[in-house]
DNA sequence: CGATTAATGATAGTAATACTATTATATTTG
DNA sequence: CAAATATAATAGTATTACTATCATTAATCG
C-alpha cells in the first residue's frame, strides 16, 4: 500500500514536509520531541540535533515552531475527519453516524500504518497537551484568515450538520460540537494530572467512560422533547 | 468599605502582593499588560517599566511569569467562588443554586469595587485567553501538588456536589462541571475569533445565549429520566 | 553527460528573554 | 536612633528564536 499523504493548507508550511525525506524526519521527530519535552521546552535546535540536520534547514520548512505545532495538530484533525468519513460512509442513520464520530473521537489512538512517518499515539498526547496553544495566541485572527484551523473547523462543521439533521431546532449545534471536541481531550488530560476535575479514571477504562460521557452530553442536549431545546 | 483581599495559597507567590503597594501595582498592571500584549509577549521587564520599578523587584514577589499568571487566574476563581456563595446563600433549591452559579459564570464581568486594584474586565479577558496555559505545562503535577489550582478545583467541586444532590445517580458530575467551566470561556473566545466554532454571536447578546447553552447542556445531561444517565 | 537549479549543511551573528547576583539606597519597625 | 527589611540600580549569563551568508551536495533536464 502506498503511503498516503493529506493535502493540508499550504500556508501551514514553507516547503511541504510530506514530500521530502528531511521533511518527513522533521514531522516524525518533532512529534516525538514535543511529546517528550512539551512545546515550551521544544526548540528547532534540539530537533536539528535529533535528526542530524541544522536549525536553518528546519526553518526552510516551517516559519517558526508555533506553525509547526499548528501543522501537526492540523494533521491530527485531518486524520480524525478521514477516519470519521471511512467509518460513517456505510451508515445511513444520522444518529448512528454521530455516535460513530464520538466513538472515533473518544477511542484510544493507535499507530495507523497508513501514515508511515506519523506516530499517532504521540500525536494524540500532543493534541491533549498542546491543542489550545495553537489558537490561544494574539495572532489567531491572522492564522485563521490563512485557513490554518480548517481541519478542526471542518470536523466541527460536519458533526454540527449531523446534529442539524437530527434536530433542526436545536440552537447550539456548533457550540456543543466544539465543546465536545475539546473536552474529549481535556478530560483525558485531567484524568492523568488533575483527577478531581474529571469523572474518568486514569486506567484503560477511561476511553469507554469518556465515550459514555460525550454521548450522554450530546444526545441529551439535542433531544427534541426537552424543555431546554 | 475596607478593601477585601483573598487568602490565596501562599505557594503562589514569594511575597504576598496584596499587602504592599508595589505588590498591588504588580497585580494591577500585570493584568492590564497581559491583557494587552498576551501572555507570550508579556515580560517582567515591560511590567517593570510600566510601574517604574525593576525586574529584580518583581522577582521578589513572583518566582516567574508563569506563576504570576497562575496567581491572577487563581484570584479569578476565588472571586467566582465568592460571588457564587453570595448569590446562592439565600437560595434553598439546589437546582436554583446551580442556575445561579451558571448565571455568574456566564455573565459579563464588570468592575467590582470590592477589590480596588483588580480590573475584572481585563482579568476575564485573561482568563478567556490564557486559562489553559496555567495547567498545560510539563510542570502541572508539581504545581498541583502545591495546591495552586485549588481555586478552580474548589469551584468545580462545589458545583459538582450540587449536581450530586440534584441527581445522585448522574455519573459524570465532575467532568460535566469542568467542561462547563472551561467551555464558558472558550465559547466567548470563539465568538470573537473563530465564529464558525460557536453558536454565539459576537455582540452583547452572547452572555445570555451562553447562559442558555450552559443551562441546556447541564440540566439535560443530569435529568434523572433520560436513558443516558 | 554536463550544466543548471534547488536543497541542505556549516557557520556566524543578533536582539530579546528569563533569569541571577551584587551593591547601594530608601523605608519601615522596634 | 539602630537594625532590619524592601526596593532600586546595575550588570551579567545562558538560552532562544530567529536571520544571513556561503559552500556543498543532490536532483533535474536539455
Amino acid at each position: 500500500m502506498p503511503t498516503l499523504a493529506f493535502k493540508l493548507n499550504d500556508h501551514l508550511y514553507l516547503r511541504d514536509p510530506q514530500h521530502t525525506q528531511l521533511g518527513q524526519k522533521i514531522i516524525h521527530s518533532s512529534m516525538l520531541l514535543i511529546d517528550q519535552l512539551g512545546f515550551e521546552q521544544f526548540t528547532f535546535k534540539k530537533l536539528a540535533e535529533e535528526i542530524d540536520s541544522t536549525e536553518a534547514s528546519i526553518y526552510r520548512y516551517f516559519e517558526n515552531k508555533h506553525r509547526l505545532l499548528v501543522y501537526l495538530i492540523a494533521w491530527y484533525w485531518n486524520w480524525m475527519e478521514y477516519r470519521m468519513e471511512i467509518f460513517t460512509s456505510a451508515v445511513a442513520d444520522p444518529k448512528e453516524k454521530l455516535k460513530t464520530c464520538l466513538r472515533i473521537l473518544a477511542e484510544e489512538k493507535k499507530y495507523d500504518p497508513t501514515f508511515e512517518f506519523v506516530n499517532e499515539e504521540a500525536l494524540h498526547r500532543i493534541v491533549i497537551a498542546e491543542l489550545d496553544k495553537t489558537y490561544l495566541t494574539k495572532g489567531v485572527d491572522d492564522l485563521n484568515k490563512e485557513g490554518l484551523f480548517g481541519g478542526f473547523k471542518s470536523v466541527c462543521g460536519k458533526i454540527a450538520s449531523l446534529i442539524h439533521v437530527i434536530n433542526p431546532n436545536y440552537p447550539f449545534a456548533e457550540s456543543l460540537v466544539s465543546t465536545v471536541l475539546i473536552t474529549a481531550n481535556q478530560q483525558l488530560f485531567f484524568a492523568s494530572h488533575l483527577p478531581s476535575l474529571t469523572s474518568l479514571e486514569a486506567n484503560e477504562s477511561r476511553y469507554n467512560r469518556l465515550y459514555s460521557f460525550l454521548e450522554n452530553v450530546v444526545f441529551c442536549s439535542i433531544k427534541a422533547d426537552n424543555k431546554y431545546a
